[in-house]
DNA sequence: TTATGATGTTACAAACTGTTACACGATTTC
DNA sequence: GAAATCGTGTAACAGTTTGTAACATCATAA
């Protein structure tokens, strides 16, 4: 199935990639107009036949599946730059709305995977987005799985600010684009848990509220403290003892 | 950076993949030898060099994060015909350990990525295996989210005997591999619930305790009814009606 | 067989989070 | 401009899950 210039399929693959010589994801979509999402209407839905992939220009996106009894969990939040709707499946695994006004660009399926198909400058781009992925959404679970309300707000508070800052540094407001309701189904907590924690962190000064939707970082130090994910590696030392089992104290 | 015969390089690659032709997974580590580990000896640990990619030949293996507090939060566990390992980073992301004895079968990152890079045919597979990667573990984050302790337990039960059937119906019989700590550290529960929560399900008669490590499915419709993923598409209609929010009765 | 340690089970009190109810302010609607 | 609605904050109470401890069971070795 590989082979040379000899097989006409890879020769137009070659072509075709040279022709607008797509070197980064954004350039993909460029070709795309932009969509426009109102405030809580909804991209695509959990079952849908899964026939496009988006691309998040503008606001903020949340994707979640809704199980039975009505309970609703977010499974992430989708800012400018990121892609959606990524999968093998016929039909879309959970479902996107807009949280804020969104503008998004889409491409079908088969113009996805043909561009990521012929172009070896997308492809490692696209399995570095994937791994990202999975690696957020490994962290979310041990969120969710061992973190107490307080260390969950705190660690959100901290991926917010991380991804405004743009990778460096802590900024001093974080801006929070969701409703306390969109943080508990995110969190795993309920909208009056994320009331109470919220409260208390004001409390003790380290965050203080400015309007109703962002926070001021008064002590960034003791937030990332209080995130509850230090110290991971601390006993994972020498690889050659081979039979040690994970410490666990309980 | 695409092109035909006239690189060496891409010329090379073919020549490569010509000789196995690789078209599986599989195929891709048949040439590296079986490695042997003992029950609970780990494979690697969360902040190694990642410079290995493994294929899991037999046995059990689990994944996870220790956080502040030495808590334990397990995020897979993986089975013969499973692999460990994929990511970008220069670092492992989690430990992985041997739950039972383990063989497996190691690749190093390069000669893995060389391989994919060289094959149309394995990158598909290797995409959809990240989808469905990606697919539990999203399945995973609603579990811990927002299902309770029998919610889990079914979840984790009805999941060990899909993959213990191979995608058809139940089996009779699910075994357990792992201990109640390790089921636990994944249902993101105490052991003692854990054993409670298995205890109510057998007084209920819809488990039947055979040996220590594995169920009899007495009543595996209600195993399945109790999982508190039933309806999910219920609502999910017409995509027209768009600015539809979800329906969150709290 | 008996001893020993690891693993699993059960009971009860305690803690955290969820539930319910109501108050407040901002925005929208009439 | 008043009423209704929505999102949010606060409080008392209830509930599930946890933590602690004791006990039971199993596997292995003496």
């Amino acid at each position: 199935m590989f082979s040379t210039a000899s097989n006409p399929k890879v020769a137009i693959a070659a072509m075709a990639a040279m022709k607008p010589q797509l070197a980064t994801m954004d350039e993909l979509f460029s070709t795309s107009p932009r969509e426009t999402l109102e405030m809580g209407e909804g991209l695509f839905w959990e079952g849908d036949r899964a026939q496009h992939i988006f691309e998040i220009t503008e606001g903020v996106l949340r994707i979640f599946k809704i199980i039975a009894d009505g309970r609703r969990v977010i499974t992430g939040f989708l800012y400018a730059g990121d892609m959606v709707g990524l999968s093998l499946k016929n039909v879309y695994l959970y479902s996107a709305e807009a949280v804020t006004p969104v503008k998004v660009r889409r491409l079908t399926r088969k113009a996805f995977q043909d561009a990521i198909e012929n172009s070896p400058e997308l492809r490692p781009q696209l399995f570095s987005l994937m791994c990202d992925e999975m690696a957020a959404a490994q962290d979310q679970m041990v969120l969710l799985s061992r973190k107490s309300a307080e260390e969950r707000l705190c660690s959100f508070l901290m991926m917010l600010g991380q991804r405004q800052s743009g990778q460096t540094q802590m900024p001093k407001t974080i801006q929070l684009a969701m409703s306390r309701q969109d943080m508990a189904d995110y969190l795993g907590l309920t909208i009056e848990t994320v009331s109470r924690t919220v409260t208390k962190l004001i409390q003790r000064g380290i965050i203080t509220p400015n309007g109703r939707h962002a926070f001021d970082l008064t002590k960034p130090g003791k937030l990332l403290a209080l995130c509850g994910d230090g110290d991971s590696y601390e006993d994972v030392g020498d690889p050659a003892v081979k039979t040690r089992q994970a410490v666990w104290p309980h």
